[in-house]
DNA sequence: ATATTTTATTTGTATGTACAACTAATGTCT
DNA sequence: AGACATTAGTTGTACATACAAATAAAATAT
């Protein structure tokens, strides 16, 4: 543990990365009213919009959730009428719909407004510095 | 959005943010096993442990969580044997009981545990700075 | 070609967490 | 003091997410 900590709610990566997974929650629900989608809706959209044809497996290891998460993520978007599924084997493939498709600008719009809100309160320097920072942790975490 | 991403995954906050929450998950309900309890109890039960009486209403904010996710935290705890509630007008304080007391040690090694395997993935000098401005944003995001 | 193992997905179930509505206690204004 | 507003906590309910067991397809070994 590092010395210059006070207590261990400060220097522990667990605590302080909920935390902020809370506190960041709280603001991406708010922005991504817009979309009609919660945010990890809305993220899962926009990787299917990048690249359609995504199997769940690897969709799921994108985003880091559970491959049984995922299938319930899939069946609430299709539910929508947002993706649809392609089974090949014992794969399943993604495609996201027109009408998903057309989720794409007001995705982008959210992500935007979110980023702004964000940055306005920890100054942008620090908020662009964090997100690449914790992406890095995320990249090595995964081996 | 910062222009030096590939895409919004690995520059919003709100994503890196979630995904990194995921994964130090993982490692720390591993190393908490030897506690008998899932991280955030341990949490809860330190922040308890150092300063005995705290209200639910200030250990919620203490955690970032919601007051009704509080009273359940605590009714587990309760029914463990590890804390107590003391009623006081419409403020409920608690305090941990001796059994609860002594988890002290077993999650101060469970910290330790989790502290070292993530600084043996990610380098430790990274990861104290990491934590340490996860730490930053999360004090700044509490306005 | 059959048996075995591995891989992708699904389903049942459990836990973490939040929100909204409710209760009860306290504080404020007149 | 009585009416209204605020605050702390609880409860019902809903959703995100995970784990474990089940299924089914594919790959491998014999």
């Amino acid at each position: 543990m590092s010395e210059s900590c006070n207590t261990y709610h400060e220097c522990c990566l667990y605590f302080t990365a909920n935390s902020l997974a809370r506190q960041v929650n709280e603001m991406a629900e708010d922005a991504f009213k817009i979309t009609g989608l919660a945010p990890s809706y809305a993220h899962l959209m926009l990787l299917l919009i990048e690249e359609p044809g995504l199997s769940q497996n690897i969709l799921s290891d994108r985003m880091n959730l559970k491959a049984s998460t995922m299938t319930r993520f899939i069946d609430k978007l299709m539910q929508k009428g947002y993706v649809e599924r392609v089974q090949e084997g014992r794969s399943v493939y993604i495609y996201p719909t027109e009408s998903g498709k057309s989720l794409k600008k007001s995705i982008n719009q959210a992500l935007s407004i979110l980023f702004d809100n964000y940055c306005e309160v920890m100054g942008k320097d620090f908020a662009v510095k964090l997100t690449a920072d914790i992406h890095k942790a995320n990249t090595i975490l995964k081996e």
